[in-house]
DNA sequence: ACCTGAACACCGTTCAAGT
DNA sequence: ACCTGAACACCGTTCAAGT
């Protein structure tokens, strides 16, 4: 950037203008164009605030974390573990059409660090030890992202219609565990007991594996 | 498209251009324009094939998939897991920059029922009830397709460069587990053995809820 | 310190036309 | 059945200029 101080509320405003647009019309509406339009700038304005449209986008990885929030510090590290990541998937239903930048980018910010601080201290205060918290992190936070997006992505499958017809269309030869399931595939989901099933397990994991309180 | 009989050939020799594209150059190199002059096209010639550029996308979700190598039907339930796993996080490492594209588009394709068929068999025959086979596979390539974008997407960060002086700038007020943990998050990772280590405990809880081979 | 306007080199896509 | 060329309405971004 090369610039001196600029206007932060401004910065923010320009973001949460970008994170709008992108909700309706999805991410390809968010354009340079569109979000200067929307703060009643010139596109090239923008480029005061951010480099580029690729900075921008980092720092909107760090706008849609601002949406998730932190645990109460005083709660039982069960509970804060379970917070965070109900906080998470409630941030990507909300934010459904942007959430996918969380993955799709590398995380080099202070918001990353604020939301993954907590993490850690519940697994320390788990008992894991120290030298295996960042995995643990890791393996949680992929566990919750990789849900929430899969959901909102569309990845899961929307509410299964139209399976049944596309898994009659390949025969029991190409899909042989398919057809065996059968009409079982063709049951609908429900999403949050899915999701805090998976949950209840890692939090079990952590248990196993932690000493204890420290 | 609304077109008879079209040169399969062809269109895979496109979605193998638009791969190679993508590899060299990232996915925003992937233009028709780019896709059209690899395989020596004008690119309106590129739409008697795909609709439209989104659609070729689609289909390039299948041409990745593609890559993925289904496990030997013989071998152990265990075994066939473990392959689909590695296998697929092998092609997101040969495919680093195309890769997410598997996480953020709706999976509508017959080559991802391909690539989901040995698993579903793998669980049953696992003894995981049928009406829980699919919830078992949503959950396992979660955790698979997850932690392979994390990895080449950078989310995980690119070898801790830099981390270090980030988390000094933010202090022991602002990050409190971090301060604590301190040096131990400048380690090395090795990322094979986090992800076989997953890997192992996901089987271990598939085992321990099946009730043994169907 | 912040913003604009014109311009450049690109996009995806439509349409009419060619063989 | 397959492909081209010209054109349209967009992009992100540079540059020189304005206050």
């Amino acid at each position: 950037m090369a610039m001196g101080k600029i206007n932060q509320e401004r910065r923010e405003e320009i973001l949460s203008a970008a994170l709008r647009i992108a909700e309706n019309g999805g991410l390809a509406a968010m354009s340079m164009r569109a979000i200067g339009a929307e703060v009643g700038l010139t596109p090239m304005a923008l480029y005061g605030y951010f480099a580029s449209k690729d900075e921008l986008l980092d720092w909107l990885v760090g706008r849609v974390l601002q949406e998730v929030p932190l645990p109460d510090p005083e709660a039982d590290w069960r509970e804060r573990l379970l917070a965070c990541a109900r906080g998470a998937r409630a941030a990507a239903h909300r934010y459904p059409r942007t959430f996918s930048v969380l993955l799709n980018r590398p995380v080099v910010l202070p918001e990353a660090m604020r939301v993954v601080d907590p993490l850690y201290g519940a697994l320390m205060d788990a008992g894991i030890p120290h030298e295996r918290v960042a995995g643990w992190e890791r393996m949680f936070s992929t566990f919750v992202l990789g849900f929430a997006v899969s959901e909102v992505s569309g990845r899961f499958g929307e509410g299964n219609l139209g399976t049944r017809e596309r898994r009659e269309r390949l025969g029991p030869r190409e899909l042989p565990a398919h057809h065996r399931l059968g009409e079982v595939l063709d049951l609908p989901v429900d999403w949050d007991a899915e999701f805090e099933e998976g949950l209840t397990r890692l939090v079990a994991m952590v248990e196993a594996e932690g000493t204890g309180p420290a």
